[in-house]
DNA sequence: TTGAAAGCGCTAACAT
DNA sequence: ATGTTAGCGCTTTCAA
């Protein structure tokens, strides 16, 4: 193993001096430099990490908590996951997984042990209990999704809220009035998930605004779960002609239901999806589609983070503006026959 | 931030006894122990992570270098990653994300600076460029996925022609002479990914075992792609009345266009999954499949790590056997009109 | 069964 | 512009 006082012995300087060619923190004569670098590639030297966590008292590391959930959409979670962990690298972070497994240890764990500099949670519940814990911490946080209370903290989101507004405004525009929206896994909504609860309050208040009805049901994903949704929706509302669907594993099945049944999209029905622009593409009907920009958020979660390490930038609530895509699965609402 | 030696201090002994406690590496009596884990606890103590890595050479944590594609099946990924988190965790090490993004640089970059142990890469190719770097170095690694020359490293994986074979076992056995495999994107077959090569090797020596005629075409997944597919499949081989899947974004998509075709399954068609169990069970057809065990790849990659790390086991490649689940997509190959 | 003390490799004052 | 040096908090000999 290369140690740094190698690498100063090899270029003939003090080892205060290579660690200075290496952090920049003081200026360098371009001979010693150069000296120094052409040492360290002769060398194959890389600073050890402990050491430079000990000494500097810093890690480079963030922690990223990721869920256990099988009931969130997994590409989503997997998307920001690597957002993440691509836009750390680019300001010279690594990343460290951890998953909702341990809880609020987790943060004591991490917090305690200096092993991270800073964390990112995903998965945020409304009231979640790993909150307490990081506003009674100094380590700088990023949250993914909105929490109740977002005194001292900074989140990224969806503005999930505007959503599901979104949702309706495009059914409504083109003169929907009976509206059903098939949503996450009841699981989701127990948990108190902030997405999911504040969809709906978008959809819903806009409803109101707009005058259209608005039928709600959780559904658990696949064919046999939504059948059941889906003849229950037609049984309370049969003159529903618009679906918003949030749960991805439901998207699918219910087209095929549809088609099965006879209805057409988007002429007897329209339906708006809440998914990956790339699920709304390769589905068998080109989603309507208001996108869930994981990257986006992966990749802000960690800007605001680094700002806040580099004592830059402050508590924040970062709402990512929604955008709804017009493609072939939503139409005008067919006129009465 | 609580030291070491402030837990000495209180509890009134040295601070190599509070280590000794820490690490059951001599013996402590009783009360030594009791007075210290109290003030361990007192003190909220966690031993801090740069430290421990530069004094005792190890920093307790594993590399996992994930791809960045996304032409994979990601919840597969997923789930490998969180199996890998949650089982190094058993054993008391933090997870590091790598994505593929930083190549063989990465690999130098971890090795170098100490800041894992071991690593475990994914998504390996048949002549993959990581691997003489691996095998180069004296830092432990396991792969999941298998390389063409294993020589020097452990390995982890689906026996990806075992279940190629199973596959065409199971069609043939139930009358099937002419078979078509809906394979993985192009682009999976150009890499040389392994898993894939392999899958097809196996479909084919058993085929040709048991006489049945194998048709593959590679499919990017979506309703599109496979339309032209299938089309071609049925236009070259009109006699086909099995197919084998192994691109997960297929299943439905052949699922919708076989139905709409009005082939039914499996009284026409059967069809036969290479997927995780909870795509077979929540696809609009409860699918006859081989499951892909991305947990427990994930563990036993840890598992084989860790065994690597405390000087047990060596180089070994562990095949995991594949299983198939009978579900309602396969049948008796329908007797000629 | 316990203590004392020498580093591990690096950073950041403090000097010059 | 560069060198010297005192730690950072822990592990692990070496001693008792």
């Amino acid at each position: 193993m290369v140690t740094l006082a190698e690498v100063a012995q090899h270029a003939g300087v003090s080892a205060s001096t290579v660690s200075y060619v290496l952090s920049g923190k003081r200026s360098i004569s371009a001979t010693t430099r150069q000296r120094v670098e052409q040492s360290i590639r002769e060398l194959g030297y890389h600073p050890n990490a402990g050491a430079r966590a000990l000494a500097g008292k810093r890690s480079n590391i963030i922690a990223l908590m990721v869920p256990l959930r099988t009931d969130m959409y997994v590409p989503v979670m997997m998307e920001i996951a690597i957002a993440v962990a691509t836009t750390a690298r680019t300001h010279g972070y690594d990343v460290l997984l951890l998953t909702g497994e341990e809880g609020p240890d987790a943060v004591r764990r991490v917090t305690g042990s200096g092993l991270a500099d800073a964390m990112i949670l995903m998965d945020v519940e409304l009231e979640d209990e790993r909150l307490p814990l990081l506003r009674g911490t100094d380590q700088p946080s990023v949250l993914i999704g909105l929490p109740a209370d977002t005194t001292g903290l900074t989140c990224v989101d969806l503005d999930w809220s505007a959503t599901g507004a979104l949702c309706v405004e495009h059914l409504a525009g083109l003169g929907h009035r009976d509206i059903a929206v098939i949503g996450e896994a009841p699981a989701v909504y127990e948990r108190h998930t902030g997405f999911a609860e504040r969809t709906l309050d978008g959809l819903r208040s806009r409803a109101r605004e707009t005058g259209v009805r608005v039928l709600h049901r959780p559904c658990e994903g696949g064919y046999d779960a939504l059948a059941l949704t889906l003849a229950r929706i037609f049984d309370e509302r049969p003159g529903t002609t618009g679906f918003v669907v949030q749960n991805e594993s439901a998207v699918e099945p219910l087209l095929a239901l549809l088609r099965q049944q006879g209805r057409a999209v988007p002429e007897d029905v329209s339906v708006v999806a809440i998914c990956p622009d790339q699920v709304a593409v390769q589905a068998s009907v080109r989603l309507t589609s208001v996108a869930i920009p994981a990257q986006e958020m992966g990749r802000q979660a960690v800007e605001h983070l680094v700002a806040k390490l580099d004592g830059r930038g402050g508590d924040e609530v970062a709402l990512l503006t929604p955008e709804l895509t017009v493609r072939a699965s939503s139409g005008p609402a067919p006129t009465a026959p």
